[in-house]
DNA sequence: GAGTATTAATTGAATATGCAGTTATTAATA
DNA sequence: TATTAATAACTGCATATTCAATTAATACTC
C-alpha cells in the first residue's frame, strides 16, 4: 500500500472537514480524535502532528466556520443598482434560510454553548457579533442616509436585527411544526421593515 | 464514622443538586459521575443505583429545571388589578434579567445544544416552549379583548416575543460590554410595545 | 418492646473501554 | 542530507457501569 505524503497546507484543512463531519455525525463529546482519524484512514498522531492538540484544532475549525459564515457572495448585493431593491435583498439575505445555514445550526450551537466556559471561543465569537453588527449598521447608515428607512439610531437598530436573527434559529428549532423557517422569518422580516421604515427606533 | 442512611425521595434530588452544581462548574462534557459523589461525599455506585444510568439522571434534571423555569411565583401577576398595570408587568417579566437566570444560563444553552442530538431531550424542550407560547397567547388574548393591546393574531404575536427573547439572552451573551442586558431588553421591549400597541402584527 | 426477617441504601472492588497525548521509528520528499 | 510526513506502539488516566458484599432502616412477629 503506497503511502501518499501531503503537507500541511494540503492536509490540515482536509482534517478540519473530517472533525467538522464527525462533529455533525457524534456532537462535540463524541468526536474524539480516533474517530476523526479512522475517517480519514489515517493514524490518530497525524492529527495530533499537525494541530499539537485538540484545543488548537477546535479552536482552527471555529476560525473556518466563521469566515465561511462571513462568506462574501452571500452578503455582496453590490451588483442590484436599485437602493430600495437592494435594502429588501439585504433584509431578505440576513433572515435567509440558506445563510443560517451556512454552518450546521447544532454546532454552531455547541460552540456557542463552549464560549460560556472557554475565553478563547468566547473571544472569537465576540468579533464575529461585533463584526456582523458594524456590518448590518454601515448599511442602515446608507439606506437611511437615501431615505429608504427612517430610524434615528442606526446601532440600535442592528442590535435588534441581531436579535431577531438569532431568535429565529432557536424558535424555529424548537416551536417548529413543518415548513416553519419561512414563516417565521417573514413575521421576524415584517417586524423590523415595521420599524425601519417607521421611525420605530 | 457514622454513615447516614437516606431514601430515594431525599437522595434524589440532592443528586440532581450536586449535578447541577458540577455542570455550572466543569460544563456538560465535565461534569462525570465519580466528580460528582466525590462532591457529595459518596461511592459513585450510589448514583447508578439511583438512576440506573447517566441519561436517566440528566432527562430528570432538565425536567426538574424546566419546571424550576415555569416557576409560577414570578408569572402570577393575579395581584395586580389594573389591567394596563398587570400588562406592563407581563412584558417586564418576560424580558427580565430574574426570569432569564432561573437556570444558568450556561447550563440551559448546554442542554438546547444536546437537544439537536438526543429526541428526548427535544421532545422536553419543545413541549416547554410550547407552553410558554401558549401562556403568552392566552394573556394577549385577554390584553386584547380588553383593548390594551391591538392586535390581529395574538399567536403571531407570542411568537414574535419568544423570538425577541430568546435572540435576547443571545445578543446580551455576546455583544455585552458591561450592563447591558438592561440596555438590550429595554430596546426589545420597545419595540414589542409598539407592535402590540400599534396594531403591528 | 426485644428480636428477627426483609428491604433499601451504601460501599468496595473490578472491568472494559475510550480518551488525548508521548516517544521512537520509518518513509517520502526537496 | 535534512526536513517533514506518517506510522506504531504505548502510556496513563478517566470514564460509565456491573456485581457482590455490607450496613442501616423498616416491618413483622413473639
Amino acid at each position: 500500500m503506497m503511502r501518499k505524503n501531503k503537507n500541511a497546507t494540503l492536509r490540515k484543512p482536509e482534517i478540519l472537514e473530517s472533525y467538522y463531519q464527525i462533529l455533525i455525525q457524534e456532537g462535540i463529546e463524541g468526536a474524539s480524535i480516533s474517530k476523526i482519524a479512522k475517517h480519514m484512514d489515517i493514524h490518530p498522531s497525524l492529527i495530533i502532528h499537525y494541530f499539537k492538540n485538540k484545543e488548537n484544532m477546535k479552536l482552527e475549525l471555529i476560525d473556518l466556520l466563521i469566515e465561511k459564515y462571513k462568506s462574501p457572495d452571500m452578503i455582496d448585493l453590490g451588483h442590484i443598482k436599485n437602493d430600495e431593491d437592494r435594502f429588501h435583498a439585504f433584509i431578505d439575505t440576513l433572515f435567509s434560510f440558506d445563510w443560517s445555514r451556512t454552518v450546521d445550526p447544532g454546532i454552531h450551537f455547541g460552540f456557542y454553548y463552549l464560549s460560556f466556559r472557554n475565553q478563547e471561543i468566547q473571544k472569537r465569537f465576540k468579533r464575529m457579533f461585533v463584526w456582523l453588527r458594524d456590518y448590518i449598521q454601515d448599511q442602515l447608515v446608507y439606506f437611511n442616509s437615501k431615505h429608504i428607512i427612517n430610524i434615528k439610531d442606526e446601532k440600535q437598530a442592528a442590535d435588534l436585527i441581531i436579535t431577531l436573527m438569532e431568535g429565529l434559529e432557536f424558535h424555529s428549532h424548537f416551536l417548529s411544526d413543518d415548513q416553519s423557517f419561512d414563516k417565521f422569518s417573514q413575521i421576524a422580516k415584517d417586524n423590523i421593515l415595521n420599524v425601519l421604515k417607521n421611525n420605530g427606533i
